[in-house]
RNA sequence: GGCCUUGUGGUCAAGCGGUUAAGACGGCGCCCUCUCACGGCGCAAUCCCGGGUUCGAUUCCCGGCAAGGUCACCA
């Protein structure tokens, strides 16, 4: 057969040789043991936490080695494709602090440029014509209808399925049979010729499993698709190869496909990148468990999570906690060092998949948050208002002055110890909702009418707004006594039964009454803030 | 079903031949306290199972079992 006149038929016109390819996309000048690594999305514009949880591994072993991160677009499939997607996964990946350093969108060295698979057509036909003419692929001409057939068979007879071997019928069609079919104008694929044996296993090392096994590849694969476009498998190895990247990180999905990688590398003749293949974020689904899903798990998009305003700091640490089983050691040892002084490893990351924990992200959250100052605490609630507050959440941000007094009061900022009441934004807007609005609703009182009236008309009549806190709390206690409930908690410990209640439950009927709630920070600092007017109205309405 | 990967408390996990089997989250209890939050103290809870090897296995070997992944002209 003359494979030379074949290629011709098959990809008319000329192309480059590899060399030029070689000389255009020349190996990077990077310092010895910097990585290159790569986020590699199909254009769906959807993400989630399980996208940021890799994009963190890419990012952090870049740079932590003074390499490079870049983004290319795995646009090969028509299908998924959707407009604004790209700018959508840059905008997502940025407010977590995943940067990239070239790609698409992004701008920086074009020396690797194109990033989007569809523009880099031309490189994966001259190495397909080149395979095409060394007799190491081939054309296909069977319909789907073939391959279910083929399936279907091989499932019956309990065989491995697949394009291989005996079943690789067009592998061996004449010279004649493949012009025919070409004159008849039928459409085609062309597949990797598989050399593979797979009775052979052999070790290989991967950078995050450790050693696995790996079995040869018999699979004629397709490469190129019937509209001429490389299946993945095709455009990795070329991709890869000519944007130098050294360290492949991807999903452990792939573990399964890496034979085929292995020996399309080999036929092409390029050097192997290290793999390291990384377990995927689990979701608890009834009794059993299941990688991140895009269709199912719609509240894990990374967008919910600016939504709801989780501080995009404490999402990295969380990342970083799930990521390398040493960073929570390190970073109670560290807290207010940088996370990227943290020397992260590839093969300290986890080899079994982990649950995503809500509950541990909102620890960090509320941790990573109490340690903002409130002016900063100002800063991050305003920026998530204007693109996700309510118009009345808005309003809260024209009073800085009395803005950064309740933080202050929230936060415990100068106390000896830190509130930790925020997890969000969106929570920490309601919980100093009071402090702008009248409360609507006002949790139950665990008196009676009779006292309620009598506790805060009292209060009425005593409260000054020049009071210290200590003069003020003294009238609280008057109250109580007053009223018959115990001044101080000792009596009333030692002695429940001759009281209604305690000081205690004198100082819940005013917190109710000025906020609306039983739960708050300090009575006496929010009536401060609130001012006098406002805080006898409230309590006014209340009798 | 074949192949690959993984199996330490509810969750994330350290440990890699001899440990009272770390730590964090969550749960529960107590203390502090005008409530909450914070903080402090404490409690419950784990080595998938069965064989070996060994004086001794959570750690090594073999075999099960379970879970996950994968078997496309999708990535």
């Amino acid at each position: 057969m003359n494979y030379k006149l074949l290629a011709e038929r098959l990809l008319p016109g000329e192309y480059p040789d590899p060399a030029f390819y070689e000389e255009k996309y020349p190996a990077r000048d990077l310092p010895k043991g910097a990585e290159v690594t790569r986020l590699a999305p199909s254009p769906t514009g959807f993400i989630h936490l399980g996208n940021l949880f890799s994009a963190t591994a890419d990012e952090r072993l870049a740079h932590c080695s003074g390499g490079v991160l870049y983004l290319r677009i795995e646009d090969t499939d028509l299908k998924r494709k959707v407009d604004g997607a790209v700018e959508a996964v840059i905008k997502a990946l940025k407010y977590f602090d995943i940067k990239f350093d070239e790609g698409a969108q992004i701008g920086g060295d074009e020396t690797y440029a194109p990033w989007y698979q569809r523009q880099r057509a031309e490189m994966y036909r001259a190495f397909a014509k080149k395979l095409i003419e060394e007799g190491r692929a081939y054309p296909c001409f069977c319909t789907e209808e073939d391959l279910a057939a083929l399936r279907e068979e091989q499932t019956k007879n309990k065989e491995i399925t697949g394009y291989y071997g005996k079943y690789a019928k067009c592998r061996d069609l004449t010279e004649e049979e493949i012009y025919k079919n070409l004159d008849a104008g039928k459409p085609f694929v062309i597949r990797l010729k598989s050399l593979g044996n797979p009775e052979n296993k052999f070790k290989f090392h991967d950078e995050i499993k450790g050693d696995v096994t790996v079995t040869e590849n018999d699979q004629d694969v397709v490469i190129l698709k019937s509209d001429g476009i490389p299946t993945y498998h095709f455009a990795h190895a070329i991709d890869d190869h000519f944007m130098r990247t050294t360290l492949v990180i991807r999903g452990e999905e792939w573990l399964a496909s890496l034979p085929i990688h292995i020996e399309l590398f080999h036929v092409l003749g390029f050097p192997l990148p290290r793999y390291g293949h990384h377990c995927s974020l689990m979701k608890q689904d009834g009794e059993t468990r299941r990688k991140l899903s895009k269709r199912k798990d719609p509240e894990l998009a990374l967008e919910f999570y600016r939504k709801e305003g989780y501080f995009p700091r404490a999402v990295k640490v969380y990342m970083l906690t799930l990521l390398n089983s040493n960073f929570e050691e390190w970073y109670l040892k560290n807290p207010d060092a940088d996370l990227n002084e943290f020397p992260f490893k590839a093969a300290k990351m986890s080899r079994s998949g982990a649950l995503f924990d809500l509950d541990k992200l909102n620890d960090i959250s509320k941790n990573e948050l109490s340690k903002l100052s409130e002016g900063e605490m100002a800063a991050f609630l305003e920026k998530w208002g204007a693109e996700f507050g309510t118009e009345s959440q808005k309003a809260y941000f024209a009073d800085e002055e009395k803005l950064l007094r309740v933080l202050t009061l929230c936060m415990g900022v100068g106390g000896k110890k830190r509130r930790k009441d925020f997890t969000t934004a969106s929570q920490a807007m309601q919980f100093i909702k009071f402090f702008f609005e009248r409360p609507a609703e006002h949790e139950a009182y665990r008196v009676t009418d009779g006292d309620r009236r009598a506790i805060l008309a009292g209060f009425l009549r005593r409260y000054d707004e020049m009071d210290d806190a200590q003069v003020w709390f003294s009238k609280v206690k008057e109250i109580a006594a007053e009223n018959g409930f115990a001044a101080e908690m000792k009596d009333y410990k030692a002695n429940p039964e001759a009281y209604k209640g305690s000081v205690s439950d004198v100082a819940e009927v005013l917190r109710i009454a000025t906020t609306g709630r039983a739960n708050t920070p300090d009575l006496y600092t929010i009536m401060q803030i609130l001012g006098d007017a406002e805080t006898r109205a409230r309590i006014q309405a209340e009798i």
